[in-house]
RNA sequence: GGGCCAGUGGCUUAGCCAGGUUAUAGCGCACGGCUGAUAACCGUGAGGUCCGCGGUUCGAAUCCGCGCUGGCCCA
């Protein structure tokens, strides 16, 4: 065993990274599994965008714990990591770099090399992620991830495809979907980014067909929309009114009659009559722009355009009357489809205006909106402009304002699985409870058909061919499947894919694929099969599929969680997975989100730099609940550093003492040894501990673990049992107590280092191997000390008792001025739990340096005092009552009577209260259920010890100030009073034997000198080294 | 606008689901003490409208309702 310097993270990190390296630690502890219970925990794979933050670093952190203490069990963990590396986000970030800005440039560079640089891009990011996770000490095997890049990935998603086309889930449609502009293609409902803006909100005038001056009013902030109106929703059940202001009629609901015709202007309005929604049904109007945009004046022939229609989702809001677009809203085209009405878009998909917007034609939407509103002016068919700030949807990636717009797209019908999804929400086990019951259950309940197509580049591609003959569609899913159908690829990704002809089952003729590239929600959603190369191989899929458990963030509640669900119910008809630990984000100390533009980011880099990596993991898994969002703070990374420092320091304590002794370990097996009580305290304590934290980490509940494990370090070990133990180890040579100590020491110190394996993988594993008593491979093959010790609750119940005792004598000590280096006489412990103090009365003696213990119920020493009650006394016996009083007090005793002047007088109830006093020279102090008495009352044969101690202390600091060697022998001088050497004389070879000394002589100083005053005896020590 | 979660001394938090004396602990602060592992430790003290309001109850940090603030998700 060596000696130990200071706890330096930054050293012990480094050199536990090159023993985890050279001993290929990971891959060896993996190998020690197999065979073991089988656990597949799933990765939810983290989007390659190049850094990782402190919530990733909390996420994976976390994986990592319950994973090292799953393996230390004994299981056979799954850890494979994952990327998810497809999608907008990359290609975004490449168009930038190679300024792009729209699709067009991007056909123009050639499909395959932008894919190229996407590739890249991501194998680059995912690279450097790599190494900031390693950095972490997370164990994941690193070396072999699954990615969604690679063929047999993609060969997963297909799979699924397919299956759900034969489930008859698999639908191409019109639909109206959020539309970017920018990047041309279809977005899902997570992928918008709602934000405040400043639109248009105008009121539109519609006029009604054969009627003079007579309109039916609308309201919409998206004027660019109004060329594509074509119909009108009111509901039903409202009252509506038709309401004369000045020279016109505007048929409005009845409620905002008033706030209309405050919009317009007027003083004054006249309600002329009043019907409800149903009663407008097919009332006609005319479009207004109908000479502007030819598509309007061609619809109006059709019987069923420009008519009002009733609808359930109008609400009473401005004006009751909703505009409705077909091809610019999902609700609107609900109706439209409800009515056969039709579905009206001259949009193209870079968001301009077609030719049948006529005069529009070309011009951006966005920027039509002046224009229109112009028009509209013109016409007469405005009421009212002015912007509004209202929540607008844009493109999560390049922010562009999106669009709704009416396109063909490919769907996932699992609106109609949505039983079976609620049935597996409540099958799998959620921690905590309340992550699947309530936010998670609402989404699915409500959950909309998946929109899969995307209209873009990098992504898995919609494994769907056309025939160019018959049309049939043939889903492909597998390579094998579209080699035998003659295509023959090198790479499923586009371009090359697309150039694949395969033949149609139907009519023989060439099929191509559909250019389409599918959702990247869709890439992840598929993970737990494709990480198991399924269907390429099947083994891996038989022994492993589903997944044990997930742990994710809870934004992930509505991405991955629910992605996987509904990809899982799709293909395999269940959840892919048994149980899901959800927790929350990393906020910053006020509880804000951590964002570049507040400057409140903390990096998980910072945070090493500082402390180390062991100190950021104990933090993160001790700071809150992990559901709960954690409020990052520095000052309690400093007292996480500060507990790691004290857990080094009682190793650092251990091995300085050890190897002193020269002691072996293995020499001294704990069976052995004479074990004091504190001994077997310890130890006991320390396998209640792991069964805490044992139990803990399989309730998921790294927090409570983390929250044991230090305070046991703290309180427990470094606290109370290094404390008790230190003169037991500063005993000389071969004594059997301090060889109980060290082996007790020892065995608790390896124990809790295997508990702390899974929360501070690098001091624990230094502070394992410095002990280990033959050399080891590595802390982390170990196996999890769950409990094979017993446990002796009486033992801890009494040690309990005691140590409160001990501090109540501290206390009392304190009031009486008497320093814990002076003996007492004696400590009297009084209440229930005397029975404890008794049984470990050494222990107890030792620790308030008493010379002895009594332990009673109820303790006859006391004084008891009658102190006369005047409130009583007063009335009673008017002007004599002050000598009735003093007659009580000097009684003693609880009297019934008293004399005064000889008289006998009988003294009324309640004449005094008894006061019971603690006798001159004790001091007391107490609290629930135990009270102590301690005689501070010295003598000549206390004092010598006291001044002996004194002069022990002395000496010792001057030692330390000469910075000599523990077991350095020295010889002291002492220089003080003829009382002092008179006390001290005859404990000299005590004092010799605790300073180590070989000489002690009184009178002129020699060597280094430091100058006291004990007591108001002048004390001078000198030391020389020998 | 809706759903879910959280709000406890200056800071971080326990307790809350299963209501019960004086609300937990640490950091920080003040004072005193100990110390040859310790940048550690021990003792004492100050510091609280348990986010607010209302309700249920003999009794509410805890249960219910309505708000406020923050986070997440959604419209």
């Amino acid at each position: 065993m060596k000696r130990v310097g200071s706890y330096v993270a930054e050293d012990v990190e480094e050199r536990v990274f090159e023993i985890w390296r050279e001993r290929s630690a990971h891959s060896r502890a993996r190998a020690e599994a197999r065979g073991g219970e089988r656990f597949y925990f799933l990765d939810g794979p983290p989007y390659t965008t190049g850094r990782i933050h402190l919530g990733t670093t909390w996420n994976k952190i976390l994986k990592d714990a319950v994973l090292r203490h799953r393996r230390m069990k004994g299981l056979d963990v799954m850890d494979r990591p994952g990327w998810d590396m497809h999608g907008l986000p990359i290609e975004v970030k490449v168009e930038e770099s190679l300024g792009l800005s729209n699709k067009k440039e991007i056909e123009e560079l050639g499909v395959d090399r932008f894919v190229e640089e996407c590739r890249s891009f991501a194998l680059r990011f995912k690279d450097q992620m790599t190494e900031q996770f390693r950095n972490l000490g997370v164990w994941l095997t690193w070396e072999d991830p699954y990615m969604t890049v690679t063929d047999e990935y993609i060969e997963a998603a297909w799979w699924a495809l397919k299956r759900g086309h034969e489930r008859d889930l698999l639908e191409r449609g019109q639909r109206v979907v959020n539309w970017c502009p920018r990047c041309e293609t279809a977005l899902a409902d997570s992928e918008v980014d709602y934000r405040e803006v400043s639109d248009p909100s105008i009121y539109v005038k519609l006029p009604v067909e054969g009627r003079e001056d007579e309109y039916v009013l609308v309201w919409t902030t998206t004027p660019w929309t109004v060329p594509s109106n074509v119909a009108v929703a009111v509901h039903p059940g409202y009252g509506y009114a038709r309401v004369r202001i000045g020279e016109e009629v505007f048929i409005v609901a009845e409620q905002v009659a008033e706030d209309v015709a405050e919009l317009a202007g007027a003083e004054e309005h006249d309600v002329l009559d009043t019907f409800l929604g149903e009663d407008l049904r097919g009332l006609r109007y005319r479009h207004p722009l109908e000479d502007l945009v030819p598509g309007q004046a061609e619809m109006h022939d059709r019987d069923e355009v420009h008519r009002v229609y009733l609808a359930d989702f109008v609400t009473v809001e401005k004006t009751g009357c909703v505009h409705v677009a077909p091809g610019h809203g999902p609700e609107d085209f609900d109706l439209a489809q409800e009515h056969g009405l039709p579905v009206f878009s001259p949009v193209d998909e870079e968001g301009r205006f077609t030719d049948e917007a006529g005069r529009y034609s070309g011009k951006k939407v966005m920027e039509s909106n002046e224009e229109i509103i112009r028009d509209l002016d013109e016409r007469g068919a405005l009421m009212s402009g002015s912007t509004v700030s209202h929540r607008y949807g844009h493109c999560w990636r390049c922010d562009t304002a999106l669009v709704f717009i009416a396109t063909e797209q490919w769907f996932l019908k699992i609106s109609s699985l949505t039983d079976g999804m609620l049935e597996e929400i409540d099958r799998v086990d959620w921690t905590p409870e309340w992550a699947g019951s309530s936010r998670f259950r609402d989404w699915v309940e409500g959950g909309r058909d998946w929109c899969i197509s995307r209209q873009r580049y990098w992504g898995i591609p919609l494994p769907v061919w056309v025939c160019e003959e018959c049309g049939k569609e043939t889903v492909v899913g597998t390579v094998e499947e579209l080699e035998e159908r003659g295509g023959s690829v090198e790479g499923l990704h586009r371009p090359h894919v697309d150039d694949v002809v395969i033949e149609c089952g139907e009519c023989g003729g060439g099929a191509r694929r559909v250019e389409d590239v599918l959702d990247v929600w869709f890439d992840s959603a598929v993970a737990s099969w494709a990480n198991l190369d399924y269907p390429r191989r099947t083994d891996l899929f038989e022994k492993w599929w589903p997944a044990d458990l997930v742990i994710e963030g809870h934004d992930q509640a509505r991405g991955w969680f629910y992605s996987q669900l509904g990809a899982g119910s799709v293909a395999m008809d269940r959840a892919p997975y048994e149980a899901v630990m959800m927790h929350g984000f990393t906020l910053d100390e006020e509880g804000h989100k951590m964002s570049k533009s507040e400057g409140n980011v903390v990096s998980p880099e910072e945070v090493i730099e500082r402390y180390g990596r062991d100190t950021l993991r104990l933090y993160l898994m001790g700071a809150c609940a992990p559901w709960a969002d954690l409020h990052f703070d520095w000052d309690e990374c400093g007292n996480v550093y500060r507990a790691l420092n004290v857990f080094w320091n009682v190793h650092r304590f251990a091995s300085t003492y050890m190897s002193m002794d020269d002691f072996e370990p293995s020499k001294h097996p704990l069976q052995g040894q004479d074990l004091e009580p504190e001994d077997r305290w310890i130890l006991s304590r320390a396998q209640s501990v792991a069964a805490e934290v044992d139990g803990a980490m399989d309730r998921l509940e790294p927090h409570v673990a983390a929250r044991a494990l230090k305070a046991f370090v703290l309180d427990d070990l470094s606290r109370w049992y290094v404390r008790i133990i230190r003169d037991r180890t500063w005993m000389e040579d071969e004594d059997p107590s301090k060889l109980a100590a060290y082996s007790a020491l020892h065995s608790v110190l390896m124990d809790t280092a295997r508990i702390a394996a899974p929360f501070v993988p690098f001091v624990a594993e230094e502070i394992y191997q410095s002990l280990a008593p033959e050399p080891l491979e590595t802390l982390h093959l170990e196996e999890f000390p769950s409990s094979r010790g017993r446990i002796d609750t009486e033992l801890e119940g009494d040690m309990s008792t005691v140590r409160s005792a001990v501090n109540l004598v501290s206390n009392a000590r304190q009031k009486a001025g008497v320093s814990l280096r002076w003996p007492v006489r004696r400590v009297v412990v009084e209440g229930e739990g005397g029975g404890c103090v008794k049984r470990l009365e050494e222990l107890f003696t030792k620790m308030t340096n008493a010379k002895g213990v009594t332990v009673t119920d109820e303790w006859s020493g006391l004084d008891e005092r009658v102190e006369p009650d005047m409130s009583v006394l007063g009335p009673a016996f008017g002007e004599d009552a002050p000598r009735v009083a003093e007659a009580v007090r000097s009684s003693e005793s609880r009297v019934e009577a008293v004399e005064v002047d000889g008289e006998p007088i009988e003294l009324p109830e309640g004449a005094y209260g008894v006061v019971e006093e603690v006798p001159e020279g004790y001091a007391s102090s107490a609290s629930e259920g135990l009270r102590v008495f301690v005689d501070c009352r010295l003598d000549d044969e206390l004092r010598s010890e006291g001044y002996a101690a004194e002069l022990i202390r002395r000496t010792q600091e001057t030692r330390k100030e000469m910075e000599l060697e523990e077991d350095r022998r020295i010889a002291v001088t002492v220089d003080t009073d003829e009382k002092f050497e008179e006390l001290v004389s005859p404990r000299s070879d005590y004092v010799m034997d605790e300073t180590r000394a070989d000489e002690l002589s009184f009178g002129e100083v020699r060597g280094h000198m430091t100058e006291w005053e004990v007591e108001g005896h002048p004390l001078r020590v000198g030391v020389e080294p020998l």
